[in-house]
RNA sequence: GCGGAAUUAGCUCAGCUGGAUAGAGCGUCGGUCUACGAAACCGAAGGUCGCAGGUUCGACUCCUGCAUUCCGCGCCA
């Protein structure tokens, strides 16, 4: 509506133009707004300020212009001015109560748009390396990385998933020692216990399993153990399956799927590493010192340069890096978002550096970040920051344990990725108001028990019926609810424009408040049958509308509770 | 010291590209079920938006400085 709205005030405007008492029109289309106060209409438009100094008139007098020069329509009841200058909107009634039926014809559709147009995107997110199990941040960062997919998903893009890691490095040899010392009967007390070594006792189960010969499979591996503890390199490959293994398992407990794996190593094997230091230096963008290879990251923008070829050999970390996003820009993804910690924050300069100095064409801001900050757990109003099995750190499983997935995942997501997170585990368990996502999950659920019992009083067509009776839907509650789902795809784009899927939590909470709120105040089954009609399409559409929404998020939407 | 993020109600957090009297949940207080699911609803109290300047019709939002907290600052990843 808003767009119909903007429409009417640009036609407002070039009809001042004409006469003119406006020397321009502004830049952008007039801003449409929706007013917190519901006195105020049920959308706003400024641009009575923003134009008074230009028209030489009060901000008052200007808008009184623009209200007379609004073309005839059936949309707008009636318009005030209001304040220093707002033109306020009150819509027909009617015209609210339209979306109703196009939800309904739409279905799972309906809040999808085709921004993307096809384009392909590609989301990289979690990429922990198999050291370990995955700790609350991975989780974080799935939850954030997987919602990010399903709203670029909606709104055109062609997704892809992907999840890298590093099989090869110095943490992966720490973690080989570290299995093999277990399989020798050592722990993390013993004199000869490695250093830097893992600690946890995941450690031992992967010696274990070694030692009797087993076969693992992950997603993207399968191995079977040698059990000959002098064997270094085989117990490594196993001792990464394992981890993979173990990984895959809680990405799946956490309904959280990868459609590719990429190793480090392959930059590697395939030569992309050594070409892309190779294309750097004929660049001119590294020199020798110290023995070591520099990348002058200085010319990008960074506050220092940095050693791309350690004096012992081998390159750090970022080398790679910047081959493997070579890589993706090959691969023809025209955007590719990269979600992570914090933490890693000073990647994005080397990287982007690195990019640019191979002068592939590659735009400035290509990849995309989305940095997530850290999460604290409390339970029992204390922080927890042990788990027997991780040895050191919360893991993602502890947390599925607890709480279950869906309030795992609700509460990852549910934040500003750049806001620091307190998960509380008491707010997640609990079974009322406290806990948004059966708060939500509620709301949903409510709906099909409805819809369920109203098959016992009406025909099995009623909401589509319903949609013949649409005038009914005259409460406040019933238009606030209507408003409220009719607003679904401007959140959708916008959460998927600015990379923010928590602005969809939100809107959720709102939404299933306007549900309750319409729920408790009108009975639906013990209405009059052309109201009761309309109530049941209403019904429908905010169903549709909250399974939609739950799912953008990975969260499920029981029929009951 | 340098860089990044943050600072909003007792607590946990929203606040979209600057808009009207700053919102929600929890917690506190008070109401609503012989039930379309009370896992809900309705209401009340609770704020100097860290501090100080600036920009303008208008600032939680933008700019500058300061304070505090977290995260980085390795020839680890």
């Amino acid at each position: 509506m808003k767009p119909e709205l903007a429409a009417l005030m640009t036609a407002a405007l070039e009809q001042l133009l004409s006469e003119g008492a406006l020397a321009a029109l502004p830049d952008a289309p007039p801003q449409i707004d929706y007013p917190k106060d519901p006195t105020h209409g049920d959308f706003s438009c400024n641009v009575a300020m923003v134009l008074a100094k230009q028209a030489r008139l009060s901000p008052r007098d200007l808008a009184a212009k623009l209200i007379e020069a609004v073309p005839d329509n059936s949309l707008i009841d009636r318009i005030n001015i209001a304040g220093p200058g707002f033109i306020n909107f009150f819509i027909n009634p009617r015209h609210h109560t339209a979306v109703i039926r196009q939800i309904i014809t739409a279905g799972p559709d309906f809040g999808r748009c085709n921004t993307g147009q096809g384009r392909k995107v590609q989301v990289e997110f979690v990429s922990a390396n198999p050291t370990g199990p995955l700790h609350v941040g991975h989780g974080r960062g799935a939850a954030i990385g997987d919602s990010l997919g399903r709203l670029l998903a909606a709104t055109g893009w062609v997704v892809q998933r992907e999840f890298y890691y590093n099989d090869a490095g110095q943490q992966i040899q720490n973690l080989a020692l570290s299995v093999q010392a277990r399989a020798q009967g050592k722990d993390p007390s013993h004199a000869d216990w490695p250093k830097d070594g893992y600690q946890g006792t995941y450690i031992q189960d992967v010696a274990t399993a070694y030692l009797a010969n087993e076969t693992v499979e992950a997603a993207d591996r399968e191995i079977s153990a040698k059990g000959d503890v002098a064997d270094l390199e085989a117990i490594r490959e196993f001792a990464v399956a394992c981890l993979r293994r173990e990984q895959d398992q809680d990405l799946k407990a956490f309904a959280v799927v990868f459609d590719k794996y990429f190793l480090e190593s392959s930059l590697y094997d395939s030569g992309a590493v050594e070409e892309t230091v190779s294309t750097l230096a004929q660049a001119g963008h590294t020199f020798e010192e110290e023995g070591a290879l520099w990348l002058k990251t200085t010319t990008f923008g960074d506050d220092k340069d940095r050693v791309m070829r350690k004096r012992e050999g081998g390159y750090t970390y970022f080398v790679p890096d910047v081959a493997y996003h070579h890589d993706k820009w090959q691969r023809g993804f025209e955007r590719v978002i990269n979600e992570q910690g914090a933490d890693h924050h000073s990647t994005i300069t080397r990287v982007r550096a690195g990019l640019h100095g191979l002068n592939a064409g590659i735009p400035e801001g290509w990849p995309e970040y989305v940095l997530h900050q850290m999460v604290t757990v409390m339970r029992e109003g204390a922080e927890v920051k042990l788990s027997k099995r991780a040895g050191s750190y919360v893991t993602l499983r502890d947390l599925i344990d607890w709480v279950g997935r869906d309030a795992t995942r609700y509460f990852l997501v549910a934040r500003a990725p750049s806001s620091q997170l307190t998960f509380d585990v008491d707010l997640a368990l609990a079974r009322s108001n406290e806990n948004p996502v059966y708060y939500i999950q509620y709301a949903h659920a409510r709906a099909v028990s409805v819809l369920r019992k109203a098959e016992d009083v009406a025909d099995a067509a009623a909401a589509t019926e319903g949609l013949e009776h649409l005038d009914c839907l005259m409460e406040p509650e019933a238009l606030a609810l209507t408003i409220s789902l009719g607003r679904f795809p401007e959140v959708v784009a916008g959460a998927a424009e600015r990379l923010e899927p928590h602005d969809v939590a939100n809107y959720l909470r709102q939404a299933a408040a306007d549900f309750h709120s319409f729920y408790n105040a009108h009975n639906i089954l013990e209405a009059e049958p052309d109201t009761m009609r309309a109530r049941l399409a209403l019904i429908t559409a905010a169903k549709q509308v909250i399974a939609s929404g739950l799912d953008l998020l990975g969260v499920s939407a029981p029929e009951s509770m």
